[in-house]
DNA sequence: TTCAAGTGAGACATAAATGTATCATACGAG
DNA sequence: CTCGTATGATACATTTATGTCTCACTTGAA
């Protein structure tokens, strides 16, 4: 049948465990990736010859799972600011893919252009918002920016926590940052 | 004379260098902290033994630069608006001090013990600045708190990059803070 | 000038992570 | 059952960071 999306999905073991791991501490030991995965070391070097192999793997797992998930809440049509809702509630359960991103030293370059889109397509909603006056017109671009990405980081925290549920997370956050940002 | 305060304060300068490296990247080694503070790798050694050395006196010497820093916040008297207004301005200058501390994981009980009363401080300003009615009741503690230090840190890297003056970005920070956590 | 203390440079030993190779085995397809 | 593939365990070589040590040099004080 599919033959190939079967059988142990040993690679995808290994890249969650990848995300669990080294999002904590990016300088664990493979070592380290390979027994949360429940794996040995050898066979974690045969997926990902090399170390920097793995950390572009999950770079890039990171990138498809986000897309994945903004994907619909992006094409829906509607204001800027609903884009930003269904934005937040699509990404806070991802949180620790999205930091895994944040906190990126790639070298790969195709990696690095494809964040620096990211954080292009961030700014072009951070404008819209500003269109609809959701966004005062004096808050800095980038100040904007970076309160989004800090709402999703804390709203993941808290959920992975358990303080708070998710649904209740991505209000709080909506509202800190509509607030927050737009009132003068 | 003082004949000890005087002379290189080459311990100082491999202090500042760490922050900055190891503030940056904290699996860097001894060799580029050595090289930033413009010291013998041996010569740090000297001074600072082993690693865990070298990283709780940053450590410790954080904690006194941001103590210090905030001590005249802290003991004016006023509002706790007030007070939140002036940690503000007197922390985000030290940002990249106070970052260093939120991504700790010292094994010394000593600071870790420090650290643990400076949240519970925090979070003591968050209840007063409730009952002031400056934080709406229904936010919660965890969620306000995470909010300052956020604030902080993007105010700090905002400054850092030459993108706002630092009275400019504690105004931003406390504005966003007022009124994201605020109104209901 | 002389002397003591501190420094930089380099050699050295050690520890840890990384990457490679080998071998026996378990497991599924045929 | 048999074969081929993938795995786990282990050993090994290599690299890198760490920590120690020595020695020549500079500097400041006596």
């Amino acid at each position: 049948m599919t033959g190939k999306t079967l059988r142990p999905p040993m690679r995808e073991a290994i890249l969650d465990a990848a995300i669990d791991v080294l999002g904590r501490n990016p300088g664990a030991s493979l070592a380290e990736v390979a027994a949360r995965a429940g794996v040995g070391r050898a066979s974690l070097h045969r997926h990902f010859p090399a170390r920097d192999d793995l950390v572009a793997a999950v770079i890039r797992r990171c990138m498809e799972e986000t897309d994945a998930a903004t994907a619909a809440a992006v094409q829906d049509a509607g204001s800027a600011r609903d884009t930003l809702s269904r934005v937040l509630k699509a990404v806070i359960p991802l949180g620790d893919r999205y930091h895994f991103l944040a906190s990126l030293s790639s070298t790969d370059a195709e990696l690095r252009a494809r964040y620096e889109a990211e954080l292009e397509w961030l700014a072009g909603l951070v404008d819209a918002l500003k269109k609809e006056s959701v966004i005062a017109p004096e808050v800095p671009r980038t100040w904007a920016a970076a309160n989004i990405d800090a709402q999703i980081w804390i709203a993941w925290t808290e959920v992975a926590a358990g303080r708070l549920a998710a649904a209740d997370a991505a209000d709080l956050a909506l509202h800190t940052l509509l607030e927050g940002l737009g009132k003068r």
